[in-house]
DNA sequence: TTTCTATTTTGCCAAATAGCCAAGGACGGT
DNA sequence: ACCGTCCTTGGCTATTTGGCAAAATAGAAA
C-alpha cells in the first residue's frame, strides 16, 4: 500500500473514529433533532462539561459539527447529516447479530 | 440518561468503532470486492499477520465480517454489506473539509 | 472595573489500543 | 509420523483515549 494510499485511510478512519464513542454517537444523534449549546448537551449527557466539550472538540475536528458562539453560549449543530446513514446501518447489524445469537441458542 | 438507553449507544458505538482503524477500514474495502484469506490481506495491508489477524477479529466480533476456513485457511468475507455506505458519506466529509480549508486560504 | 457565567484548556491517572514477537494449534503433503 | 504453512493467542511495550478537577479565557452584566 503505497503512502497515499495508506494516508487516504488514515484521513477517513479519523472521521469514523470521531464517531465511535457512545457519548459522542449521542449528541450527533441529539443535534440531529436541533442546535444544542454545550451546557444543554453537558445536562442531556450527565458527565462532566469539560469532559463533553472535549467530545465536541473531537467532532468539530473531524469536521463533522459546526460551533457558533451567540452571547456567552456556544451552539453546535450537525455540519455534515449524511452521518445520520451511519446509524440506520449500525441498527441493521445489530438486528444481524441478535439474530444469529438467537438461532445460536435455538 | 437511562442504562438501557446507554447500553444501546455503547452497541453502536462497538461497531462503528471496528471501522475507525485505517487498516480494518481498508480489508472492510478490499472484502467488499470480493473474499481473501488472512493470508492474501496480510500481503496487501503490509503489517504482521498476528496484527492482520487482531483486525480480523474485531471486525469479526463486531459482526460485520464472516470468516469461513477452508483447508488450511481462513476466508473472510463482509457480512454487512451497508457498512460500505459508510464510505460515500465520509468521502463528502473530506470533500467539505478540504473546500473549507480552501476558502480559509484564499 | 469587577463579578458572574459558559466554555475551553491543562494536568493527571487509569484503561484501552496497536504493534511486534514468540509459542501453539490445525491441516495438508510427503 | 514429521514438516511446512496458515492462523490465532498471549505477552510485552508504547501510545492514545476518556474522565474528572482545577486553572484559564471570554463575554455579559452590574
Amino acid at each position: 500500500m503505497d503512502s497515499k494510499t495508506k494516508s487516504r485511510y488514515e484521513a477517513k478512519a479519523k472521521i469514523i473514529k470521531a464517531m465511535s464513542h457512545p457519548t459522542r454517537l449521542f449528541i450527533v444523534d441529539e443535534l440531529s433533532r436541533s442546535e444544542r449549546c454545550v451546557c444543554e448537551l453537558t445536562e442531556m449527557v450527565g458527565d462532566d462539561m469539560s469532559t463533553v466539550s472535549k467530545h465536541l472538540s473531537v467532532l468539530k475536528n473531524a469536521g463533522i459539527v459546526w460551533d457558533e458562539k451567540r452571547g456567552t453560549q456556544v451552539f453546535y449543530s450537525l455540519r455534515v447529516p449524511c452521518v445520520l446513514r451511519f446509524f440506520s446501518c449500525v441498527e441493521s447489524v445489530l438486528k444481524t447479530n441478535a439474530k444469529e445469537q438467537a438461532s445460536l441458542v435455538r
